[in-house]
DNA sequence: AATTAGTTGATTGTATACAAAATTGCATGC
DNA sequence: GCATGCAATTTTGTATACAATCAACTAATT
């Protein structure tokens, strides 16, 4: 409905490619094979690629264009650590302003998705479920800029989260239930922790969960 | 030493032009005439304008081109928010990982400064001096992202702040006291608190600020 | 052998041209 | 008077051309 541009559309290719790492770590890429291979010219790629630069997807210095951000740990350590302050604030607000009805919404669909944890058969769904879950609380908060600031985290972190996940394959919808139910109860330092425990325990794995990447990335996997 | 790009260059005034609302809230702007003024032509424009799109200086919409982005009471109070969720998880850090020292030059300096608080002539000033405090402390967080994401709300503020103090002429120099005599004394809530209050506090006139703003924005200045 | 200078090739940086789309102004009809 | 449709004009969207810069390689000098 709302028209997409063609640089819309490049964004959003390159925003995956980046997310996913398919633009290796640190890896410079060439505006005319990317471009050739996006089925467009240069000018609008780099309109793209701008974007993505100040969204922290990608670097750029001048005379030598631009490349994938790099992937560490410390990195990673960070995004989550945003994602601390920013979702604690959301909870916040959320109990706020959401009225019960809203809140008891998401509630009913955490339960009736408690099966799909189960039956999901890759980790890229596991990793859907849990950020909508976040970004459905995040609507409840009503403030814009958090939920933008929240997007671009969940954006940034979701390659590592996924491939974290591919392999333990453990899910924790119960910690996703006791911060709803905290904030059905009104209990604001309850659901703040709860949601900042969730995010710290998902942090922990991080370190591990990069090395995995680091192998993911470099090691092709051999067929979809 | 850092080569700045032609982009970099054109990208830094226009999101000075944008802060300050040099381009009026929602004013669509013309790309050849806006070129020509900055002594280029549309193509590093145009990447530094997509820049500015996702950094949440301008909007842009299909065929429609760029435009500045609206100035509103609810928007300025989300960017405080956000704030609050940021500089909290930063004094938070900051107090865990900056040693002894370190704070205690950020105290000394803030003495030093409390000088110019009375003396300084502008409200530009005033604000810069504020600014300071706060990104000192957020360096100690050691957190790329929180200072990455402060930075960017400073700057989508500050025009607002600024008018807002050039009326008021009231700033808070004891607040920074108390903040980071908190953070000396180790004292992780009192900390948050103070910071979480200041920035609150500031907000509250955001209101009146914003229709300050308008009329500074849309009744042109005699002279400078 | 190591280092530096020079040369070549590839890649980025920017202007410009042209096509596509949107806006404006005017005329026409209701 | 107001709305509607069409033409003219402006403005945006994208490709392409060319200039400036960088990287890689070779060759010469110490």
């Amino acid at each position: 409905m709302a028209k997409l541009s063609n640089v819309d559309r490049i964004y959003t290719d390159l925003k995956n490619m980046a997310s996913h790492f398919d633009i290796k770590p640190d890896e410079k890429l060439n505006e005319a094979r990317m471009a050739a291979q996006l089925g467009a010219s240069r000018t609008p790629l780099r309109e793209a690629l701008n974007r993505l630069v100040s969204e922290g997807f990608l670097t750029f210095s001048k005379g030598r264009g631009f490349s994938c951000r790099s992937l560490n740990v410390d990195q990673i350590l960070d995004l989550y650590q945003a994602r601390e302050a920013v979702e604690g604030k959301i909870v916040e607000l959320a109990i706020q302003r959401a009225n019960l009805s809203e809140l008891e919404n998401i509630r009913d669909s955490l339960s009736s998705s408690e099966n799909h944890y189960h039956e999901a058969s890759d980790a890229t769904d596991l990793v859907g479920i849990d950020e909508q879950f976040h970004m459905a609380i995040a609507e409840l908060s009503q403030n814009a800029e958090l939920i933008r600031i929240l997007n671009n985290l969940n954006d940034r972190v979701r390659f590592v989260r996924t491939i974290d996940l591919e392999k333990r394959r453990v899910v924790t919808p119960q910690n996703h239930m006791d911060i709803i139910n905290a904030m059905i109860a009104g209990d604001v330092k309850g659901a703040v922790h709860s949601m900042q425990t969730h995010i710290v325990r998902s942090s922990e794995e991080a370190t591990e969960a990069v090395r995995k990447a680091y192998a993911r990335i470099y090691v092709p996997t051999p067929a979809t």
